[in-house]
DNA sequence: GTCTATATCATGATAGAC
DNA sequence: GTCTATCATGATATAGAC
């Protein structure tokens, strides 16, 4: 009846539970969620969880970094293709609508989620990989005259803060429309403030 | 040895339950504080906290509208005591900073916390009553001409994104300088993006 | 109204079979 | 490596004295 099926590569049971941990974590939080919750969701058992990690919170430490590891990739592709700093800028923003709307609940996690709750190792959102990034494209449109002179996590703040705010709407279910509809407008918007 | 003294107002208790409460769910977050948490902190016993509440969730609840409350109310002020859109909105978001700064555990409950996971009946922050009438504030601008026409969810999230954006990173305290130091320069990019 | 002490329950984590 | 069954802990909420 399928116990141990040899067709399961052994790597695949790790996907399994963190794929499922973050469905549960998003859906009904990290504290409401249990160890056999998790075990359901992703059908494993409580010991196999047990096995590949070493307790709940190191399910979710993973599980972020992972997010982070694969939001940073996706900047410095950006950074890759694109030249000035307000193209990088504006295909940052399009990414993080576009990854809002293909993955809602990895979006949810890093954002929405209050990790300080149970992961207080982790460095606070804001001072992480991917926002640095963010502030390092700032600060080279600062430098080469695209972007007015000012604090950089003043500009930076301004220039995303109202896609975040956006996107935690979507999140909450307030927006209908999905978000790449409304990128030209809120880019404008966002250019407008700190353009040079 | 003062156990239930006589010159202790009754509705005092209630206090400093409340205050109590919004201390421990800011700084070690509502999952990990238990009642008898509560009760130590508050210098009052786990039996009147049940009295007075029905349960930690209550707390909470209450906490919450009542900071709520307290937002919309310096926002009815607002209202009453500056004419334009432009001297309203910039009056809110320099209350916003001022708000962090004197009261952190309040804003950062009300803006930080994750209110999904423990008060499910709540509505989601930006469609609460203080967000709705930031929005008025901006809907009235649109008509006196004095924002740009466009879609007033989008137009609101950018002028006060990155305001909040700014709050949160104080709160984390990845900002070392009081937020009224920055309220110019936020200001200044948020409205020429949105400005007619 | 306020307290202390306790019943009840669910969770995280483990032990040991297979 | 994976499973089931179990333990120990700590939480919420209540009962009953004062």
């Amino acid at each position: 009846m399928a116990r141990t099926p040899a067709n399961v590569q052994p790597g695949q049971i790790r996907e399994r539970i963190i794929a499922a941990a973050l469905q549960l974590f998003t859906r009904r939080g990290y504290f409401s969620t249990s160890v056999p919750d998790m075990a359901r969701a992703a059908q494993v058992s409580v010991g196999s969880i047990y096995h590949y990690f070493q307790d709940k919170e190191d399910v979710a430490r993973e599980l972020f970094q992972s997010l982070m590891k694969g939001l940073q990739e996706a900047l410095a592709k950006i950074a890759q293709d694109k030249d000035t700093a307000h193209d990088r800028c504006r295909a940052a923003m399009a990414m993080l609508f576009e990854l809002t709307e293909t993955n809602r609940d990895a979006m949810d996690f890093m954002l929405y989620a209050k990790h300080r709750d149970f992961l207080p190792s982790e460095r606070p959102v804001c001072s992480s990989k991917p926002f640095e990034t963010m502030r390092g494209f700032v600060q080279e449109g600062m430098e080469s005259g695209e972007i007015r002179r000012m604090d950089v996590m003043v500009a930076t703040s301004c220039l995303f803060g109202g896609a975040i705010r956006m996107i935690t709407a979507r999140l909450d279910g307030v927006l209908a429309e999905p978000l790449p509809d409304s990128m030209d407008a809120v880019w404008e918007c966002a250019w407008r403030g700190i353009a040079a």
